[in-house]
DNA sequence: GCATATGATTTGAT
DNA sequence: ATCAAATCATATGC
């Protein structure tokens, strides 16, 4: 009983000293109560906040000393792999081995077209802008110089935008991936949690930044699709080649026209002279055998012309051939025009033009250029 | 304005 | 990779 009397001393805070036990218990008459004075009572809350403040800070001590005690505990180590290990096996038996790589190859494929529009890799959009500046200034494309240009230049910056996001990125992954490998190695020493699971927590972080990447790589890519296609798509902002270079072009294939394709070199040469692209020659010829092949008859006094072009070139090598006593019998331009896989041979009811016909559809196999023959 | 010419692109085959 | 063929989109000439 007098345990108990001290016991609920403490907790209801009302001195029973010089009462019976019979007061705590309510038996007292209540007037009695309310004669206590109020300043001991606040000084009983005083008191019993203090003994409060003390007791947490003793119990916090106590917990501290517990905890470092644990820690220290020769078996400690040996526990918390086995928990750790425990925790795995429940972990991985909810969750399973959910590997989820998707959006890999569309990650690739984004990257690859970054690389090549010329957006990620290194740095070259200050020289090549310098560099078109410098073709314009020699001159050759005035009007399509300044658009590439304007292109460069919105492709530069949409390039600073989208490095600076990506650094953004990278350097908020860094930070978040630290604090939160700091937080749970920090935990880690009152809870089970394996280096390995760190490793995975930081790869879902990865996982989630690197989500947010590719987000930024995506509106990246329409972003410079769209330029492209405001800017770079050739076909609406098609030029005729110059008349030079349509010369040069159709003066070799005329007098390649059994055999119109140009060797690479051929190519690299065609281009370099009408000042185009190795490409545009590669076009310009596929171009130019279909469109010819189907209706050839369309063509024959073009084919006339250049023939007698490149015959009139060919003068001086007759002549010699003449004094030299070798065979000039006169050849067909488009008699022997061939195409891949295909012997394309003209039929003379294509042709509109009936003296053309029937002075270059004589049957001859050897393509007059390599005759020494004039007209 | 329309028909044709022409350079470029796409597609499918080899 | 290169080509033929079809197609697109602009240029040009009338």
């Amino acid at each position: 009983m007098e345990d108990q009397g001290r016991l609920l001393q403490a907790l209801s805070g009302v001195t029973l000293t010089g009462h019976s036990v019979q007061g705590t218990l309510g038996l007292e008459p209540p007037h009695i109560h309310d004669s206590i004075d109020r300043d001991e009572r606040k000084q009983d809350i005083g008191s019993i906040l203090h003994q409060i403040m003390t007791i947490t800070d003793q119990s916090l001590d106590e917990a501290q000393a517990k905890k470092h005690g644990l820690n220290c505990h020769r078996m400690k180590p040996a526990l918390f792999s086995v928990l750790c290990e425990i925790k795995e096996r429940i972990g991985l038996s909810i969750s399973g081995a959910q590997e989820e790589e998707p959006a890999d190859a569309q990650l690739m494929r984004l990257d690859n077209m970054l690389l090549a529009e010329g957006v990620a890799g290194p740095e070259k959009g200050g020289a090549a802008a310098v560099a078109a500046a410098a073709a314009a200034a020699v001159g050759g494309m005035t009007d399509n110089s300044i658009e590439h240009t304007d292109y460069r230049a919105k492709l530069t910056q949409i390039r600073q935008i989208y490095h600076t996001e990506l650094e953004k990125y990278e350097q908020a992954c860094t930070e978040f991936t630290t604090h939160v490998m700091n937080l749970l190695r920090e935990q880690s020493r009152t809870r089970p949690i394996s280096p390995k699971e760190i490793e995975r927590k930081v790869n879902i972080i990865h996982r989630k930044f690197s989500s947010i990447q590719m987000q930024l790589k995506q509106s990246t890519c329409e972003a410079v699709m769209i330029l492209r296609s405001r800017f770079l798509d050739a076909r609406r902002k098609r030029r005729n080649f110059s008349k030079q270079a349509t010369e040069v072009l159709n003066e070799y294939f005329y007098s390649h026209l059994s055999n119109p394709y140009p060797s690479e070199e051929a190519k690299e040469e065609l281009a370099k002279k009408c000042s185009i692209t190795v490409s545009q020659v590669s076009n310009w010829f596929g171009n130019k055998r279909i469109r010819y092949k189907k209706n050839i008859g369309k063509f024959q006094e073009e084919a006339n012309l250049y023939a007698a072009k490149t015959a009139v070139t060919a003068t001086q090598a007759v002549a010699a051939a003449v004094h030299n006593g070798q065979d000039t019998s006169p050849a067909t331009p488009n008699s022997g025009f061939q195409m891949k896989d295909e012997d394309f041979q003209l039929d003379a009811g294509d042709s509109k033009n009936s003296l053309l016909t029937t002075m270059f559809t004589g049957g001859y196999h050897t393509p007059y250029y390599e005759s020494d023959s004039i007209q």
